[in-house]
DNA sequence: GCCAACGTTGGC
DNA sequence: GCCAACGTTGGC
């Protein structure tokens, strides 16, 4: 059971879409970093999922809910995808000024590799997050 | 809208 | 295999 963080422009998909869809594949992948995250996912693995670009905040939790399986949207069969179903929404989307404000997330990879879109995120910082967004 | 950081592509 | 040129992402 491992943790992760998830993003997304809302513009593109955003959390109200997840929220209404429930279950959705995590398409358009296109950044090996990111892939070879993906391919580590397994079924109830939990995500952050974060609003880049506009509101630049964690709105809720999705769940892993597929393995790992080519994704039909890219023609070079280079990359893949996993399926994620909603949980549940923080009850206060957790900024990024908040989380550059927060000791335990300096270390997050969203603040110094900002283009990363899929990453692991520990234990501790999960539950940071989680208190933060209380 | 700008630009820094990072990835990818292609010529050599 | 190197590296310059170019494209994309995402914070500000």
């Amino acid at each position: 059971m491992q943790y992760w963080l998830i993003k997304s422009e809302p513009s593109a998909w955003s959390w109200n879409d997840q929220v209404r869809k429930k279950i959705t594949s995590w398409d358009g992948v296109r950044n090996y970093q990111a892939r070879n995250n993906l391919r580590q996912m397994n079924i109830d693995d939990l995500c952050f999922f974060y609003h880049s670009v506009v509101g630049k905040e964690i709105m809720g939790i999705v769940r892993v809910c597929s393995a790992y399986k080519p994704d039909p949207t890219d023609e070079t069969g280079n990359f893949g995808l996993v399926d994620v179903e909603y949980v549940e929404a923080l009850q206060k989307p957790v900024s990024l000024e908040q989380i550059k404000q927060t000791k335990e997330l300096q270390d997050l990879p969203l603040i110094k590799q900002s283009r990363l879109s899929v990453m692991p995120i520990t234990p501790q910082q999960w539950e940071c997050v989680l208190k933060l967004g209380k």
